[in-house]
DNA sequence: ATATTTGCAAATAATTTGCAGTCGA
DNA sequence: TCGACTGCAAATTATTTGCAAATAT
């Protein structure tokens, strides 16, 4: 349940971060901010904006969310946090998911490096876009 | 030479467009627009800020340099246009390049897409900072 | 002279911060 | 009650834009 999930994370599981961590889960579109608040304030009214900035850097330094930044100035936020690449289509701007084999991604130049994060960011066309 | 590559993208290579150009392809450490423009504005004090984000857009649409944003709302540039992959040491903040085999990336997953740009980020401890 | 480049200052957008009010154990 | 959670509004930061002045060919 959404609520053990904060809870293990040592996050209290007051009802905006239970709403907002429900968003993020049960949608698999990497919203930015604006379409959490946006999306959520139809239904919580009394939700600010601010909130779910807290929240959700809340849930980043608990790692229950990622940042997504595959455009810049454009964050987006991804509440699967296995490791995975996104790829933009540059025309319908729509976001997918793909398996990317991390140990392949390392080289020789890396060596004695520490790799905490592991970012793969694609930009192009997707199949549907191009058939046009 | 600079002007070369400038005459070649089809930009008029200007003074200041030069003066970026230059400061860019001489310095590895990919720097922010500030950057760019508190060390030029030394040499070149007539130098605006606004100039250099007209440059910096101008060149990234020429493809003559790439952004870079291995850490959200920090956007650095890059001369070096090959494919290559960035590290950010989360210490001492600085940026790594390393060598990224493509080919080893793609997966199944993106059959029948046309990437166009791949970013490889990753984050994490440098031996420099491992060692203290 | 004519088009391009440049630079200021204002506009915009995303995010952060300060602080006061509110809610729940 | 007390401390954590929330929300408003103001502040901050990065970037873009409009337009006029400077510059180059």
């Amino acid at each position: 349940m959404e609520s053990d999930i904060l809870q293990n994370s040592g996050i209290k599981p007051s009802f905006h971060r239970l709403k907002i961590l429900d968003f993020l889960r049960s949608r698999k579109n990497h919203p930015t901010v604006d379409e959490i608040y946006s999306e959520l304030v139809k239904e919580v009214p009394t939700l600010s904006k601010t909130t779910v900035y807290n929240t959700l850097k809340l849930f980043q330094e608990a790692g229950l969310v990622r940042r997504i930044n595959v455009e810049e100035q454009e964050t987006r936020f991804d509440a699967d946090t296995a490791s995975h690449g996104h790829f933009k289509c540059v025309q319908c701007k729509k976001i997918y998911d793909f398996i990317v084999d991390d140990a392949a991604i390392v080289t020789s130049d890396l060596k004695g490096f520490n790799i905490e994060v592991k970012k793969v960011y694609f930009q192009g066309t997707c199949p549907g876009c191009l058939g046009k």
